[in-house]
DNA sequence: AACTATTTATAAGA
DNA sequence: TTCTTATAAATAGTT
């Protein structure tokens, strides 16, 4: 759309992909707006320029919920994955730790340049930040599902007991006491379970 | 672009917003595509329905990473955040905010040792320690308590269900289980069990 | 899911 | 960068 037909492939002219950049992110964040005010949804669109500048828009709802969202989604995926999985998205880790030993480790370890040394201290801290995302995300993800357990086994609960109580009913009508130590003889069940409340 | 000009506001009627959302949905994630090929760059695009279903697309680059581009820019603007919106966050590290920011806030900043830089570096780095120490103390607990209420409802479950069987069985053949009821007195056992996991 | 009349986006030029 | 305009591309309504 435009004055003559362009091919989707990098634009070499660096003014001339400048521009197209320009427009079509500001485009592209149109077109995201409109599609969430049509049709009521959450759009986030994060561009990343070569250079590495970053724009972001977000319509609908803010970026951190939608990224949220996502985060949770693939949470989820990554469950499914093996443990080989897991561990081939940790090599990266492994051969930074490889790295900063060999460097310190060299006998002429006072050669190591102090731009070589900050390099692997952001390096080490965007792992340790990797690492202790994914720690907070596992423990969220487990309280989730602990709570959805919960809620589960108290429903499953109340309805054994209601059918516990129509069953009791049912017996005072006919008949009056015994029961009671021959049950605790047995099982001493609510005493157990009331000591495991502490 | 189409039979008639739209007004860009939610579409009422559901198929027809069905359709559009799938139409530009599709058209916006090809934009994303195009400018990342045309102009090397790296773009993720997140939507959510409005029924809360996920679709996303990455262009240039994974998803994650782009994220994670995001995040370390939300980081960089936390940090230019106002300080004393942090300080009111976290009473306790008030005052070596008020250290920090006293030091650096000097019109002759740049008399400020590399000593005490050092210093504060350090009693900042320990205040986050404390920090995420005690934020992962706190999930933990969370979670460990959570196990507790899941055992202990695991545990009632199961004694209700034997209940339930032996009650039915007793109840058919000889009318073995009463006390049960009396002993609770009330009949409320289970729902007063359950009270105080709460 | 296709079609096509129209609107919209944008490439090139100024 | 911004505006203009010819043209390509997207898409609304239709089939």
């Amino acid at each position: 759309m435009g004055r003559r037909k362009v091919e989707i492939k990098r634009i070499e002219n660096k003014s001339r992909r400048q521009v197209t950049f320009s427009k079509r992110r500001k485009g592209l964040i149109e077109k995201a707006r409109q599609l969430s005010v049509l049709c009521e949804s959450s759009i986030a669109v994060l561009v990343v320029s070569g250079s590495g500048k970053l724009y972001n828009s977000a319509s609908g709802d803010n970026i951190s919920k939608i990224i949220d969202r996502y985060e949770i989604q693939r949470a989820d995926e990554l469950k499914a994955l093996d443990l080989a999985e897991k561990i081939r998205n940790y090599l990266p880790h492994k051969e930074l730790l490889e790295i900063v030993q060999s460097k310190l480790e060299e006998p002429n370890v006072d050669t190591v340049s102090v731009d070589s040394l900050i390099s692997m201290e952001e390096q080490l801290e965007t792992a340790l930040s990797v690492i202790r995302a994914k720690k907070t995300e596992l423990m969220m993800e487990e309280v989730k599902s602990l709570q959805e357990t919960e809620m589960l086994l108290r429903e499953e609960n109340q309805i054994l007991a209601s059918h516990s109580q129509l069953g009791k009913n049912t017996f005072l009508v006919t008949e009056g006491e015994r029961g009671m130590s021959r049950e605790n003889g047995s099982g001493n069940k609510v005493p157990e379970t009331l000591a495991l409340l502490k």
